[in-house]
DNA sequence: TTTAAATACGGAGGCTTCCTCCGTTTATCA
DNA sequence: TGATAAACGGAGGAAGCCTCCGTATTTAAA
């Protein structure tokens, strides 16, 4: 049998594409932050100083981007779950956590629309987005049910996508409060008789 | 002062007219059930035997289309409000019509999609279908309150923003009976404690 | 029945946005 | 330094919403 040859040293990604891809997700987070779904990917490769095709080469798609964008407050938002759990009891945990969840949407670190898709889609392209919010979620769930303090016979995302439904539209100004206020409700409706400790 | 000339008779629109907008309001109901927001006005106007610029010419928008096929839902969706009131107690009736309201989504008798912009947009175009449902919900939710069964210090209108929620996205095949089972949450919620007739 | 006027038609073309392809440029390694 | 691979960017295509205007059709009056 011949001898393989020594392969070739496996390349890095360029410095400059490293550059590009950055700028390009800094400016697609301000720009998605400051003009929501109507944000064009040609304006962010503008404002990004690259070209639409450097854009593309980075993320195939316009989904792509927004997944890229959101990835990290997607992994926040499961370390928080994990530092509530750590510290509150179960019921107030989970409450917590949902209401860093409209809190999330309110200072613009998730695009409403997207949002709907993140939680509530079957996209594999969100699936590892979907993934954190989902583990981190029923975790807070699981936790209150095993306390007692709840019952759920409800998949626990259907209660973010309650939320994503008061955010995902250009609802009125006191959406936040609403959602906040629909927080308290979810958890009353959950509640296990007799377990209202409020 | 000169005699003003006696005014020559106003027409009707004329039957092809009236024909024609028919059609395109039949195509786009039965193309909007099948495909959704994916729907293309290029493709109803085709289906529908006619050239786009005559859909254009009945239906100025895409929105205007969407608004007047879905006008006769929301309408159905008041009177049922109505019946409901006149034949069950109060909070019964909230909840019945919550569910009615879940059903028209499934048996696509509302594309989901838009039913956030009927409930929960500020777009003036639905504003007379936004106002049958406000209405309906409200007099309901009124009629609850005012009976002791509920107390609500939310927008009615929140509460089936929710529900769009689980409704708005390619959710699972089971988001019908999880928005069933997220009215009965809701209900749950906002009841007035020692009221749970359940 | 014919004519004139008004209504209505439809499709070519414009605009926007997402996306693709490929000639050119740039970074990297030997 | 030269060769190669990675990366670039922008022209152009496709899709979909929408507009405009020459042509067709309907309707009422003579």
């Amino acid at each position: 049998m011949a001898q393989e040859a020594k392969p070739k040293a496996v390349r890095g990604p360029r410095i400059d594409a490293q550059r590009n891809r950055q700028r390009l997700l800094e400016t697609a987070k301000a720009t998605f932050a400051e003009k929501g779904e109507a944000a064009g990917l040609e304006e962010i490769a503008r404002l990004a100083g690259v070209g639409i095709g450097t854009l593309y080469r980075h993320f195939p798609t316009r989904d792509a981007l927004v997944e890229a964008v959101y990835r990290n407050e997607t992994q926040r938002l499961a370390e928080a779950a994990a530092e509530l759990a750590a510290t509150h009891p179960p019921v107030e945990a989970l409450r917590a956590w949902m209401r860093i969840f409209v809190d999330h949407i309110a200072t613009k670190q998730l695009m409403a629309g997207v949002l709907g898709s993140i939680v509530g889609g079957t996209s594999d392209l969100y699936a590892d987005a979907g993934a954190q919010i989902k583990t981190a979620m029923a975790m807070l769930v699981d936790r209150a049910v095993a306390d007692g303090d709840i019952r759920l016979d409800l998949d626990p995302l259907d209660m973010l996508r309650a939320l994503a439904g008061v955010a995902n539209v250009s609802a009125g100004p006191n959406w936040e409060a609403s959602a906040k206020r629909l927080v308290d409700i979810l958890i009353a409706g959950v509640r296990t008789p007799g377990r209202e400790g409020r």
